[in-house]
DNA sequence: CGGCTGATTGCCT
DNA sequence: GGCAATCAGCCGA
């Protein structure tokens, strides 16, 4: 079964006409439940960055769930609250924007009360507005990579350190109510690049679609250069 | 398309 | 000092 199912719909082939309400913010109670499911509900769902430049926005394909302190070796928030991973600990609806490999922003949506570390990973949309801008933010980017990853997605909307601790409800930086996906379309696998609790299936994507990332199995790390 | 590698800097131990 | 929730570029098929 090597034959490209044609099964994707593309957000943006739907002749312009986003549902009544895709672009309406989502309300406080969305992120106060269980990690997993707002992982698996923020599939479908729009993040929106209004800029001078204008507006763009991806419909989210992809996301990562993150438990909190002590819980999750992989989150950020594994050994407690520090400077860099502050946001998270702090209200819900918010956005934690961080930096890593000394060059990349990725950003991720704060859930669970204060104090509760729990965030989810943004990892890829389909653009959905704005395209142009976001291309002309990613000059280098093929078409097809424009949103395809965390990092690259993040820079697509502009979005970096500047966003981190933004209020998902008020702008600049929204995430909206977008519109539904088929439940049959969701699958888990485990969380890329990340070595610590393997086992955890806790990325959520939508199969088959094009903006997914590329799936990157865990680079084994050679354990030394040895003879 | 798939696989491999260098890039580049802030954070934490 | 070591490493990181990654990516672009280059190579070969």
């Amino acid at each position: 079964m090597t034959a490209a199912a044609p099964r994707p719909e593309d957000p943006c082939a739907r002749g312009g006409g986003l549902p009544p309400g895709a672009f309406d913010p989502l309300p406080p109670w969305f992120y106060l439940r269980p990690v997993l499911e707002v992982t698996r509900d923020l599939l479908g769902r729009l993040l929106v960055h209004d800029a001078p430049e204008g507006r763009c926005a991806v419909r989210i394909v992809e996301a990562e769930a993150y438990d909190g302190a002590g819980q999750d070796p992989a989150s950020h928030a594994y050994g407690g609250r520090t400077a860099r991973n502050a946001v998270m600990f702090g209200p819900p609806g918010h956005l934690y924007a961080y930096f890593t490999y000394g060059m990349h922003w990725c950003v991720n949506v704060v859930c669970a009360p204060a104090g509760v570390a729990q965030a989810v990973l943004v990892r890829a949309g389909a653009p959905v507005l704005g395209a142009e801008l976001m291309a002309a933010r990613r000059p280098r980017a093929r078409a097809r990579d424009l949103t395809r990853g965390p990092a690259r997605l993040a820079a697509a909307l502009g979005l970096a350190g500047w966003a981190n601790g933004a209020d998902l409800a008020a702008g600049p930086v929204l995430l909206t109510a977008g519109w539904p996906v088929d439940d049959a379309a969701v699958a888990w696998t485990g969380r890329v690049g990340v070595a610590a609790a393997a086992d955890r299936p806790w990325r959520a994507l939508l199969a088959g679609n094009p903006w997914v990332s590329p799936h990157r199995p865990n680079r084994e790390r050679p354990a030394r250069p040895s003879a």
